[in-house]
DNA sequence: TTTAGTGCAAAAGTTTTGCATGGTC
DNA sequence: GACCATGCAAAACTTTTGCACTAAA
């Protein structure tokens, strides 16, 4: 299963004329397992797994993903940066705040609303930017059962 | 009118239970001077208007400000949180590209659609955050012109 | 062999904290 | 006078950068 994923992130990283090394796909690897998470955090994941990988290099390969539109950033905290990897196209999230799961959600259905407002206001829009945060079913459930 | 603005401020925070120092109310006034800042560039907005505070105070009264609610953060760039001075109720802000300037939207009408959205995949609402940035007329015009 | 990528360590940047001093109630 | 708030400096923290070394095309 890992080994097949990996080639996946092979290929991809070539796609984007970037070499395949160990690190870079290691780096892949260890967002893929999780929801998201910070470049400390992948790099302290992949110390546990014994895969020893500089800290500059997750920040490189991360900043480098990002540019290439393969990972997105969130800036939920206080000067550290949240990476994700994700689908394509334009979404959002919604967030469950008690298991941190998250769910793309599929297409912007905001767009004629948000025509309209920025028409009211004499702007032209550019880009927005939503994140939704609730409880899923099975926090819901553990939270009542408590 | 710098006078009764700062009147303003000092009762804001005696509602509060803080004590309405200079240093206080100079950070409320040079927030209020701008659409948003950062703690840096109020201490330096200060600075340069001769008003003495420490940096770490400045830091001190955002995070208290904002821990009550009177501003709101903002975290756009890596490294450093944006605060802005805000009206009551939940709102959503139109901010253009060109000038920075800030349209603060009325009521949020959102939630309904927000609550299909949640109940779709099982959710329960909790919270969301909107952020959309676009060109305003003056600025339309400047780029037509140039 | 030529180029790109990595690791390490130092630097840069913002934000936080400790403690003595000063202002407010 | 008691307590809260400030200022300064040092620390903590994430992120970036320089450079010698290593691995890949």
């Amino acid at each position: 299963m890992a080994g097949t994923r990996q080639l996946d992130y092979a290929g991809l990283l070539a796609e984007h004329g970037l070499r395949p090394t160990r690190q870079r796909v290691s780096v892949l690897v260890a967002l893929a397992s999780r929801d998201d998470a910070t470049a400390q955090q992948i790099h302290a994941l992949l110390a546990d797994d014994g895969v020893r990988v500089g800290l500059a290099t997750v920040y490189r390969t991360l900043a480098w993903l990002a540019e290439h539109g393969i990972v997105d950033t969130l800036m939920h905290h206080r000067g550290e940066v949240c990476y994700r990897l994700c689908g394509e196209g334009h979404h959002h999230h919604l967030v469950c705040s008690g298991c941190h799961r998250v769910v793309e959600l599929g297409d912007c259905e905001l767009d004629p609303w948000l025509a309209d407002l920025t028409a009211e206001h004499g702007f032209t829009l550019e880009a927005h930017t939503v994140e939704v945060t609730g409880l899923c079913s099975a926090c819901q459930a553990v939270g009542t059962a408590a």
